[in-house]
DNA sequence: CCCGCGCTGACAATTTCCAGACAATTTTCG
DNA sequence: CGAAAATTGTCTGGAAATTGTCAGCGCGGG
């Protein structure tokens, strides 16, 4: 039997899934803020965690990344409403493996839960910041600075840079920017991940030659970092 | 190019179904009972199945059960109606991959499919990189080097080297050339494949006379590393 | 209310691809 | 062995696909 970790704030919502989940055959552990949610996580060591985004003491962004920052690699299936920091949570910051909006139903949800267990993967940690060249960028405190200077990166910049430091020098695609990115139900077209590198390019590169956010024709792009 | 078998009852979802995903690039076949959807499965191997939940002599459930009894572990995306909740979780544990409710906005059909492809095949176990003689390919990267300085390689030679390393030494058939880099339903003539190997000797080979990318008079080609 | 972000769509610039023609080579077969 | 046939090598220009760039618009936050 596999166990699962829930860590939510809302009462109503709490309750439902326990009951759900543990008809639907699972053991379930819960927890109601940030902080014991994290000491249930690293103790009890579940299969799944089901973690709400917003919750007191401290937040499932801080959870998710502390559990990854201390090589925790259980798979992570975050809660969100809807429109709240959609591309932190697609762009799946800090290794969350898979994610949900509010209002869900709960027989979905299980079904996600069985997912995640029946595919586990190894996903590769995404850095909490990167250099190359004069430029640094922090993705923990959402700064960037070119030749020591602050440069403003709006959030989805942010994202598809931190898509692309995850594998440094690696090809990544559109299509796997744009699902990772804006989410696996994009709407856009990948010609709006071509605008956000142009304005990487125009905010970061220095030669008119891009030589770090490269383009691989007909494939996608990737960041080299000498 | 990937195929998609549809299998829906519903003429008018069908024909959008299949229009749309023809527009979107895929190749679609169709089945609009549940005893054909199966036996089409079965004979053609589609690399991804969206099947519909309510069908006529053999329901979705069925199909899918009898394909994963049958160890056909193609990806599922179950259609189903709003107010199905009980079958859409019991269809995941039948071994289906993703699902979604009607009424569904095509595109993001589309985007799951994609997903699932992208998911199933994680790169069909060709290597990440290849050496021979003064020749280096690195797939990941999309970078190649000939006695250690760089050498451009458009996407379709990357595409080429990589189906050729994935067998050293074995024989590859235009044909396969065709069908695996260009696509089931290639326009092009078993020339073009002539010339991307062309182009990669011009690139990669040392001697007048071609040592690694070498001809199978009447047959193909195949990658000698020595 | 203004401004910046994100997105679409259009156009231009660039790269890549491909059919066809002919030459060169290998195979087949008389 | 020698010539015809089949196959492959090579080159070309133009077509097609891909990407860079920019203007403009809607939307939401300050």
């Amino acid at each position: 039997m596999s166990t699962v970790l829930v860590i939510e704030d809302e009462r109503a919502i709490l309750e439902g899934l326990r009951d759900n989940l543990e008809f639907e055959g699972f053991r379930v552990l819960t927890a109601n803020d940030g902080e014991s949610g994290l000491k249930t996580a690293r103790e009890q060591k579940p299969d799944v965690i089901v973690l709400d985004l917003m919750l007191p003491r401290l937040s499932g962004y801080e959870v998710c990344r502390r559990l990854r920052a201390e090589k925790i690699a259980t798979p992570i299936l975050m809660l969100t409403a809807r429109g709240e920091e959609m591309d932190r949570v697609a762009g799946l910051d800090l290794g969350a493996d898979d994610y949900m909006t509010k209002p869900f139903s709960v027989r979905e949800l299980a079904a996600r839960v069985r997912a995640l267990l029946r595919r586990s993967k190894p996903e590769p940690a995404t850095p909490l910041e990167i250099r190359f060249g004069d430029v640094h960028v922090d993705f923990e405190r959402y700064l960037a600075f070119k030749n020591g200077s602050a440069v403003e990166l709006t959030r989805k910049e942010f994202a598809v840079m931190r898509l692309l430091a995850a594998r440094p020098g690696v090809a990544v695609t559109r299509d796997d920017l744009l699902e990772q990115v804006w989410g696996y139900d994009a709407r856009q077209s990948t010609r709006t991940v071509d605008n956000h590198i142009a304005a990487l390019r125009s905010k970061l590169e220095t030669a008119d030659e891009p030589r770090h956010l490269v383009t691989i024709h007909g494939v996608g792009y990737k960041l080299v970092i000498d």
